[in-house]
DNA sequence: CTCTCCCT
């Protein structure tokens, strides 16, 4: 391959490369950092394709560095053969060949024109960071070729040796390997772990200065976050020797200060302490060695409150190669790593790919728009968080109630905005162009309180702001919303006249705050999930706001940014999202029926009224307070737990009898018991229940009949007295004066097994004195002896002697006889 | 013990 410029080690690989395109079509090249696959490939391209070569970068910076490195290797500028296409940005002429371009770009490109008319070939460039644009693009990319342009080119970069699956998805693409061009680092393990409660900046700062005596050149060193490298600044500053330089770098630093960070120190050593923004965006020269403290910090999506938390996690193996192979980009290096070797087998191979773990809200408005149901992902998007983005695009009116596109979800996707921000400018107009993008960068005041609209006025009038409030403005952010903002104005439709609240509002309906009672700054947001403010800020007493930035904590988020809105407000917005609801619900709190009629906006209770609720819904509401209560605590009278007890016996010896049983009863409560339950209104009220009747009535007349038949409730004694039966215990029984069952020459049996009565023989004074479950055996053995002490102690009371011919009695002798 | 990075 004759390029101008420089050999470099991807140059051998690219006839092979240009050989599988020619026959295969495509191809899936895996080349390390330093190879020179990203100017390479495209130029080498150049001339065997029909049509514009289109390479995608995950960032703008990169986007933009390819095109000009590739028009400088061709003697010109870049918007010549060489151009690109960023957010906000294009230097391409008729003359392009080569169109550098962001993800995002292709999708839009494609969603206007799936066949990619006058486009001869995509090449995915870094694809192993396996961005949510990267995956959506290339599945678009895969159908298309499929259905459409089966000629259409198509090449995926990686550098991670896990290309395998890729080539598979795309129906076993060749799969080409290149060799690096980087020297070789030795990597250093610690020795022992570091215990689990250890701080983290404690062992940096320790490793960092280890490494520093060790070993000469520029070290930088990979911390999870802004805060544990000012923490580990902190503790290292005052050790560090004189000649090292030390120099934070991480996103939200000013970009001359990062500049400051990128550029090489004049004398002595530079000490980096970076995010991981160092591990691929920004390359730092003069690297010799890195320490890795082994923590990435990462957004996840919580799809139950459709917010984003950052979660602090151990690095994958490939984040850890990575950050190790900057320490080997000018000379050989050393890598210290913050874990021992043994630790390493833990770590998970790679970093989830992006659609796994972000909100999907924008991926849904895509696939919503492109129409297709199933497209060839390499990793399908999550099915919950997917339905969860398309349930807040119906709400948008995205999407229509099939989940097709809506004229208005059309509007949306055409705008470079979250689709919550696209709603909004659409709706309101242009004025919320300022708003939008607020909402969109990153907060442009560094410790402000929450109140949104202090950033409405630091960007409508900086210098006045900066007069009046002390906080300091963050000037890089600011100007990229001022950017931003001029930029959607030229988007937006004409303005609608609303209040910022109104706007805000508009992209959270889901995240309208009323403040709970009590004096902690508590709210419940209408999306059904809580919040809370800093107790010290301003906003901290109102009574109804829309919270528009929130940490993402499960539990309770914290509210970072924030608008008053007013009841009046809500109404005129969402007329048809408030609604009043009538309830009657058991309140397991007061223990009562509570029915009420409430005006609601999602979960928010605006105002209520009393509601005089219909029967039907007052016993079901009882019925939901004798489950929570328990049945034994609602109405099992002694007659009903008797009748319970009765039919659970007969149904041991066969019988065919339903199943009462606390448990079967509450399964059935609904046909037998919510009759009987009109008129409760509280907990004492179920207290007071005697649900024998009502258990007898779920029996029909038979089982009924069968049932006293059976397993009657008395017992009838010779003297036509009705004992009641006990059937609580394993065995039915009863207890009687022994003289009274005087002539009972057979013993009472129950049920169809005929289970003899378990009968305790009392004293006159209706002590026990003996049990039987055989009434002839006992007059004919043990009565004797009975008889024998009765007498003794009970001498006016008739003891005969031969107790089977005895008439029964409950009275003493008379006297005298 | 105040937020990594990126994009239409």
């Amino acid at each position: 391959m004759d390029l101008p410029g420089p050999a470099l080690p991807i140059d051998p690989l690219l006839p092979d490369l240009l050989a599988a395109l020619k026959s295969r079509g495509q191809a899936v090249l895996q080349a390390p950092p330093g190879a020179g696959k990203t100017t390479r490939v495209p130029l080498a391209m150049l001339g065997h394709v029909e049509g514009r070569i289109v390479m995608l970068e995950p960032r703008r910076l990169a986007a933009r560095a390819a095109a000009e490195r590739m028009a400088e290797t061709l003697g010109e500028t870049a918007g010549g053969r060489v151009g690109y296409r960023v957010r906000g940005e294009a230097k391409t002429s008729r003359e392009t060949k080569i169109e550098v371009v962001t993800e995002g770009i292709l999708t839009r490109m494609m969603q206007s024109d799936p066949g990619l008319e006058g486009i001869g070939a995509v090449i995915f460039d870094e694809f192993h960071e396996r961005s949510l644009n990267a995956d959506l693009g290339l599945a678009l990319i895969l159908e298309a070729r499929a259905a459409l342009r089966e000629d259409l080119q198509l090449v995926v970069m990686s550098a991670t040796l896990d290309a395998a699956p890729v080539a598979a998805l795309m129906g076993d693409a060749p799969l080409l390997t290149a060799e690096g061009r980087a020297f070789p680092v030795d990597t250093r393990w610690l020795d022992t772990a570091l215990p689990a409660r250890a701080r983290l900046p404690e062992g940096v700062a320790e490793l960092t200065l280890k490494a520093l005596s060790e070993t000469e050149g520029g070290v930088l060193v990979f911390l999870p976050g802004e805060g544990e490298i000012r923490r580990t600044a902190a503790l290292l500053s005052p050790k560090l020797p004189d000649d090292v330089h030390l120099q934070p770098l991480f996103g939200a630093m000013a970009f001359k200060d990062q500049r400051a960070a990128l550029t090489p120190a004049p004398q002595g050593r530079k000490l980096v302490l970076a995010t991981s923004i160092a591990e691929t965006s920004l390359t730092i020269p003069d690297i010799r060695v890195v320490v890795d403290a082994g923590q990435a910090r990462r957004a996840r999506f919580d799809p139950n409150s459709g917010m984003s938390r950052l979660v602090t996690e151990r690095v994958s193996l490939a984040e850890a190669e990575q950050r190790r192979g900057r320490a080997g980009r000018v000379a050989y290096g050393t890598c210290y790593r913050l874990w021992t070797r043994g630790q390493e087998g833990a770590l998970p191979a790679f970093p989830p790919a992006e659609i796994e773990t972000a909100d999907l809200t924008g991926l849904a408005l895509e696939l919503a728009l492109w129409g297709a149901s199933a497209l060839p992902f390499l990793t399908p998007p999550p099915p919950g968080p997917l339905a969860e983005a398309q349930a807040l695009l119906r709400n948008l009116g995205a999407l229509d109630g099939q989940d097709r596109i809506t004229a208005h979800g059309k509007a949306m996707a055409a705008l470079p905005l979250h689709p919550r921000l696209a709603h909004m400018l659409l709706r309101a107009g242009q004025g919320a162009a300022p708003l939008a993008a607020l909402l969109a960068e990153r907060d442009i005041l560094q410790g402000a309180p929450a109140d949104l609209s202090l950033r409405l006025k630091a960007l409508a009038d900086p210098r006045r702001y900066q007069h009046d409030h002390s906080h300091p403005i963050r000037r890089d952010a600011l100007e990229r919303v001022k950017q931003e903002a001029k930029r959607l104005a030229r988007l937006a439709p004409g303005d609608q006249g609303l209040d910022p609240s109104d706007m805000a509002a508009l992209a959270y309906p889901d995240r309208i705050g009323l403040r709970r009672k009590g004096d902690a700054p508590r709210y419940l947001l209408s999306g059904g999930k809580g919040a809370v403010f800093d107790p010290a800020d301003p906003l901290a007493q109102t009574r109804l706001i829309v919270a528009t930035d929130l940490d993402g904590d499960p539990r309770e988020a914290r509210i970072r940014q924030a608008l008053p809105i007013s009841e009046a407000a809500l109404r005129a917005l969402f007329p048809d999202l408030i609604r009043w609801q009538d309830l009657c619900h058991w309140s397991e709190r007061d223990n009562r029926i509570l029915a009420k009629s409430q005006e609601t906006l999602g979960a928010l209770v605006l105002a209520e009224r009393n509601w005089s609720a219909p029967p039907e819904a007052r016993a079901r509401a009882a019925l939901d307070g004798i489950r929570a209560l328990g049945l034994a605590q609602c109405g099992m009278s002694p007659a009903a737990r008797r009748l319970q007890a009765r039919v659970a016996l007969l149904r041991e010896e066969g019988a065919d009898l339903p199943d009462v049983s606390d448990a079967a009863l509450l399964e059935r409560a609904e046909d037998w018991l919510l009759p009987h339950l009109t008129k409760i209104r509280n907990a004492e009220d179920l207290k007071a229940l005697d649900l024998h009747e009502a258990l007898r009535n779920s029996l029909d007349w038979e089982q009924q009949q069968r049932l006293d038949h059976l397993a009657p409730a008395h017992f009838t004694t010779p003297l036509d007295r009705r004992v009641p039966i006990d059937y609580s215990g394993g065995q039915p029984e009863i207890a009687v004066r022994l003289q009274e069952m005087f002539g009972v020459t057979e013993h009472p049996v129950i049920g169809p097994r005929r289970l003899p009565l378990k009968i305790t023989l009392l004293s006159p004074a209706q002590r026990p004195v003996q049990v039987t479950t055989d009434l002839p055996r006992f007059w004919d053995t043990s009565y004797a002896d009975v008889r024998k002490d009765m007498r003794g102690q009970y001498p006016r009371h008739p003891w005969p002697e031969n107790p089977r011919e005895a008439d029964p009695t409950l009275r003493a002798k008379r006297r005298g006889t």
